[in-house]
DNA sequence: TCTTGACTTAGAGCGCGCTCGAACCCGTAG
DNA sequence: CTACGGGTTCGAGCGCGCTCTAAGTCAAGA
């Protein structure tokens, strides 16, 4: 497979998977006669797992350290676990964060609703006031 | 109160509100004879509303809609109220989108966990190896 | 009076993660 | 033969959100 074919199946651009390879992300691909980077499939499953470090938020410095250690194969599985488990902590505290800061916006957004239907009340007659109200003062 | 108060209490920093108020984020700040900014306590609620913006994600170009509708005032609620209700949207779809990538993380996870099992399966004596058994091969 | 330290402005610089341009190399179709 | 649509390398540039420096002003305390 080529850099083309890989940029169109993974979603990122030849440009990255070359800046990745560059940083090390990926690792050195193998090239044909032509200089040419020629992938394998497999490489799918990493780049797909890289995007999920990625959306979730994790630096490059750290998806380099993971992938040092995947390159160091056998071995290093303890200290990529803890990585990991590290990470998925930092998530965890990421997602309770945004949660908390869902109730607040649904609080403001509450406020607004109460000031349009002030607003509409006021411009309705007088009995749709009575049964539009929503807190009667 | 001056800017290095604000500074402290808002746990920005000068520099950062500096250049909120340079940008519009904040309104533009009441001067001292001193020329020295002097704020109200009441910039406050706008900087943790502003922070929480921010913590969702919020592009700045973003914030500076909703504050300069809020400089506008009265009349700008239901603008106010449909930028704050998509970026909810948002919100929650990124809580979703964590939370599916958690799972993956999970997996990953107890991947190595059960690699560490092996390892210990293997150095522990016969009868150790029968009881810490996690998927009998 | 002198020093200290917090403030002012304008503008440069930085860290991150790409993104793109330039100049060149190939293999294949017309 | 030549044009084209890929690929290659190297290095510069960009958008974001700050962050910091320089040079100056000002008020209060020793």
């Amino acid at each position: 497979m080529k850099i083309g074919d890989l940029a169109k199946r993974s979603g990122l651009t030849a440009h990255t998977i070359r800046y990745y390879e560059r940083i090390g992300l990926l690792p050195y691909a193998d090239r044909n006669q032509s200089r040419h980077r020629d992938y394998d499939a497999s490489i799918l499953t990493w780049i797909e797992f890289l995007g999920r470090l990625k959306t979730t938020g994790m630096p490059i410095r750290d998806m380099l350290r993971y992938a040092a250690l995947r390159e160091e194969g056998a071995g290093t599985e303890a200290e990529r676990r803890a990585l990991l488990e590290q990470h998925r902590e930092r998530v965890r505290a990421r997602v309770d964060e945004l949660n908390a800061c869902l109730l607040v916006l649904d609080t403001k957004i509450d406020g607004y609703v109460e000031t349009e239907q002030r607003k509409t009340d006021d411009d309705a007659p007088v009995q749709d006031r009575i049964r539009g109200r929503r807190k009667p003062a």
